[in-house]
DNA sequence: AGATGTACCATTCGCACACATGGTTCATAT
DNA sequence: ATATGAACCATGTGTGCGAATGGTACATCT
């Protein structure tokens, strides 16, 4: 498995990983069931933080494209070439430009949105 | 009309004179049909920038709590007791935290809430 | 002339927050 | 002993962005 992490990429570090083990799945580069590479094995190789590289396991294992399984490593999913293709961030923005689509046909402004969703976000709504 | 503005509070200072407004009316301190101090004027009293005021008095006036008239000034709106009560922001509130409270148990974390949000406010969703 | 609300131009300030880093500890198992 | 993922502690750095500010101008009416 080819990984290239670009320090002067905008995109964040964790999310280059994220998005190239993505793609070497769908592109049977990895198959289901293979073993990955330990987090600190892949933060030694990529000169990168554990930390970092922890995280993008984290999110690709709630995506089920890996399974972690403690002590005995990280394996790619069974269903990981599907579970590759559906982006959850994508529905995410769907359905808040829905509900924002919502507010401001309300005659809802911007700023009350935001003074909203940041108190939402901080169990701040009581 | 007692309005007094802090400066140190996190609260925005327009969403400050927009709450003590409405609970002015609320209260009788001020009745329907009273003519107000005009957007200089207030800025000028309260040491605000007149566009914040300007902001504030907007905002009330989409809520129908106050009504302004040009160059005759700014009163308030006849029915405004009962519209000061009316909370727009409550009904954001809380369809805010239904769709939130949807993506926490789906696993999304608040990073991606968040940035999915900002992209969506900021029309960066294409 | 003087006042009203409104609409543009613009800049500054401060903060929240994401990102990434480092270290330590833990239960688990080979 | 060695390795796994995970959960805490913590710090630094950069930046996007909203809030608030200032100035100017306009049509309107008294």
């Amino acid at each position: 498995m080819q990984i290239v992490i670009d320090i002067d990429d905008p995109v964040p570090l964790f999310a280059q990983l994220i998005d190239q083990i993505k793609q070497a799945v769908l592109g049977n580069k990895i198959k289901p069931g293979a073993a990955l590479p330990s987090i600190r094995q892949l933060a030694n190789d990529l000169d990168l933080n554990s930390k970092t590289v922890a995280k993008a396991y984290r999110l690709l294992e709630r995506d089920s494209v890996i399974q972690t399984k403690g002590y005995r490593g990280t394996f790619v999913h069974p269903d990981a070439k599907a579970n590759s293709k559906v982006d959850l961030n994508a529905w995410v923005r769907a359905k808040l430009d829905e509900t924002i689509t919502a507010f401001r046909q309300s005659g809802v402004t911007d700023s009350e949105i935001r003074i909203a969703f940041g108190d939402v976000m901080n169990n701040r709504n009581d």
